[in-house]
DNA sequence: ATCCGCGTTCGTACGTTGTACGAGAACGAT
DNA sequence: ATCGTTCTCGTACAACGTACGAACGCGGAT
């Protein structure tokens, strides 16, 4: 039996760039990981792009799909919470899809299984296409947005928020003044009650399916 | 009168980035079209992760503020329209904000107009941070999904559509029933009508600014 | 004229990256 | 034992970001 496999190149790849960033997969120190020379992985992937885009898609394919028996707002909701679970598990990967060039099986599994959801929920094809593209707009912003946030949950932020004011103490009212609402925001509401990633997902959610119900009412 | 300059780099690095893509913005590259030495860079900037940010900060100047003097809604929907444009302009631009360590002055201004203008439509410090998130995400996430995309307007989308269904022909059935929404979907609907990614963005905008607005009069 | 100092430019060189190429090891089938 | 296939890897090269220090041009002081 091989050593290596695409799979297990694949696999350390993930982990390696949920470990130390997706910067710090290079072939060599993959390779290095893999107890293998580098050379040898090309054996099992074509090259460094096609290495990625496998990356990308096992990630989709931990992503949930929209359970068929359920209603389509709440299918939709769950396959939504579980695509920002998945890239808050791999941050690097918001940044990979971008530059994905054909999309994976895992990928078209969902993109059918979210349409379907859809059509099946009396959305028009266009409604449909619609409905999918603000919805992963959403995600997917989303996400984008929280990998350059602090980490850490609530209290995470408010201490984020905290030091944020202190670093710029000296001059903080040329600050106030430039960005009196950025000051509240920041200085204010978030030092003080902080900001929770998930629930404001949630709620940015709710809006969007409640809009979108809306949208199919009419 | 120095030959180079910041202001000059930074342009001619934009340039460069909508012209041929944004891998191609090496430093010897760029002070090539500059007709500079490579090293000669270095005078007008750090490093190069400060040279990105650098054009981060020049596309968001280019975004316009919501005006101060107008409903709420239509202000922010003008800065969310422009955000795009700006944003189809320099589609290398999405890619580098994940990246940013700092958000330089433009970036700041322009969340603090929005932030403003939410306050001052009545939106509570936490809803103003609610509704905030929601805008971008969707607005970046779309730009984001826009990347990926074809180019080329309505009729440039159904030619690929078309080309794509001509790419996978000889395994059409089995395309179409692994993924057959998909294939209503774009060898169906999309190869006839095209898709207009201007439109659709809009038709989302309203879909959220309309939640927003039921947010706020609760 | 000479010199100095400062703002600006750049040649060379080093370490790191992706990967082309081709040599070899491992091993089941004959 | 020999061969073909599958798998591994050492070497080498081009392109990258950039540290270092030398050199340029030029206005003002001597």
């Amino acid at each position: 039996m091989p050593n290596l496999s695409r799979e297990r190149v694949l696999r350390a790849a993930i982990a390696l760039a949920d470990r130390e960033g997706i910067e710090s997969v290079t072939m060599r120190r993959l390779a290095e990981k893999l107890g293998a020379g580098a050379m040898s992985l090309y054996y099992h992937v074509p090259n460094k792009d096609a290495l990625l885009d496998g990356m990308v898609d096992i990630v989709f394919s931990e992503i949930e799909l929209p359970p068929a028996n359920e209603e389509w707002k709440s299918a939709l909701r769950r396959r939504a919470v579980s695509t920002r679970q998945a890239l808050t598990r791999h941050p690097w990967a918001v940044g990979l899809m971008e530059a994905t060039k054909a999309p994976g099986p895992a990928d078209l599994r969902l993109h059918d299984a979210v349409l379907g959801c859809l059509r099946r929920a009396g959305f028009s094809v266009a409604m449909a296409v619609q409905a999918y593209s603000v919805q992963d707009a959403y995600i997917y912003g989303f996400a984008l947005q929280e990998k350059a946030l602090p980490l850490g949950g609530r209290e995470g932020f408010a201490k984020a928020a905290r030091k944020r004011v202190r670093e710029v103490e000296t001059r903080l009212q040329d600050v106030a003044r430039l960005y009196p609402n950025l000051a509240e925001v920041v200085g204010g509401y978030i030092a003080e009650h902080g900001y929770s990633a998930a629930e404001a997902f949630e709620v940015g959610l709710d809006v969007i399916l409640d809009g979108l119900e809306r949208l199919r009412r009419e």
